[in-house]
Order: C-alpha cells, then structure tokens, then sequence
DNA sequence: CGAATGATATACT
DNA sequence: GTATATCATTCGA
C-alpha cells in the first residue's frame, strides 16, 4: 500500500527516518520500473541542522524543494557527478527531510544493472545515496516530484524491522556541520531481506 | 589516500 | 554579470 500525504506532514522527521527502514522505494522513470527496500536514511532537521542546506532558514532555487508540503523528492548534485534523493517531510515552511542513504534491490534489478553498467547483482549495488540514484534512474532534474504520483512513490509492503535491528548512528560525510555532525539521526536497518 | 567533476551559493566588479 | 570556493560521494591506486 501506497504511503499517503498523513505519514510524510508529520513532525518528528526522527521517526519518520526511522519508520521508513524497511518501506519500498518505487520509481518508474523513463518506462522501465524498479523496486528496492530501504535499509539506511539520514534525518535533516531543517533551520535547526547545520548539516541541511536549509540551516537557519536559507531558502534558495535549489532548497526551495524542502520547504514543500511533505511528500514530495528533494534531488540534489553533489560533487558533480552524483544525486542524492530525499523525501520532504512536515508541513510546508518547515524544511525537513529524509536522505535516502542505501537500499536492497528487490525488483527490476536488471534495469539498475544497466543503469550502473554492471553485470551482476551485488549487495552493494544501492548502498550509499549516489549509486542508489543512479540505479533507480533518479535523475537531479526530477527534483519536486511528488511521492504520491506515479513517477517514484513509497509503498509499505508490511515489512517490519525489529527494533533490535534497527542501529542510530552519528551521519556520514557532515563534518563540515560541526557539532550537529554528532547527532544519532542516520539510521540502519540491519536485517537479512534474502533478496539473492 | 586522492582525483574526478559540475551545479550552486556567495562575494565580488 | 563574472569569479571562485564548496560540497549530504565514489572509485581506483
């Protein structure tokens, strides 16, 4: 079933982090659908975060995405070559958001394997938010597309992560954001979802 | 460990 | 309008 407007306008982006371990991510760009399970995301809290691009309220071209109603894709360049995806979440005005950091494929994997130029599934192929991206064809461009449409949308499939493997830890790649670098928001499902 | 790689934000003229 | 520093990363030595 498909995740509606009432779970992405809530306001603890923390849980909402952490209860989308285990949710299907869907994408169905340029004809050819793919599925994966989430397994790895990051909060950003919004003007109180000093790792989000939107600390302290700066609204720009780029972050104007995160200050959207919940439920739609905040899709980012980073270092000139990759696209991180995020879910928008909370009311509008208030710019917080899941980063979606790793996955496992459980559909449409031949189609990913093209998209990466590889042969073979792997365990790795959608860990890390820039492969992930890339394999599900989530193009930068695409960013402000709503989650309720049918272009790329979250469906829970009534997987359930055991709280004993769910694992917070402090977030990757944010050391620019100080003190803030520290905070258990990056969360990480793990559990064996024997997908091989 | 370090290069690749380009849009974007910010600080200038 | 133009310049430059800066990235929510990945891959290959």
């Amino acid at each position: 079933m498909k995740l509606d407007l009432s779970f992405y306008i809530r306001e603890d982006v923390v849980q909402i982090s952490r209860e989308l371990l285990g949710k299907t991510l869907c994408t169905n760009i340029g004809g050819t659908p793919a599925e994966a399970i989430i397994v790895e995301t990051e909060a950003y809290a919004g003007i109180t975060d000093k790792a989000s691009h939107a600390y302290k309220g700066r609204s720009t071209k780029r972050t104007e995405i995160m200050f959207y109603e919940g439920g739609h894709a905040y899709i980012y360049l980073c270092y000139g070559m990759y696209s991180l995806f995020n879910v928008v979440t909370n009311v509008a005005n208030i710019p917080h958001a899941v980063l979606i950091r790793g996955a496992v494929a459980s559909s449409g994997t031949d189609a990913m394997l093209k998209r990466t130029n590889r042969k073979k599934l792997t365990a790795d192929l959608l860990i890390g938010p820039g492969k992930l991206s890339k394999a599900l064809g989530l193009h930068f461009s695409l960013t402000g597309v709503s989650l309720l449409g049918d272009t790329v949308w979250i469906e829970d499939r009534g997987i359930i992560v055991a709280p004993e493997n769910i694992f917070a830890t402090p977030r990757i790649g944010v050391d620019y954001a100080a003190e803030d670098a520290l905070l258990p928001y990056r969360f990480v499902a793990k559990q064996d979802f024997n997908v091989f």
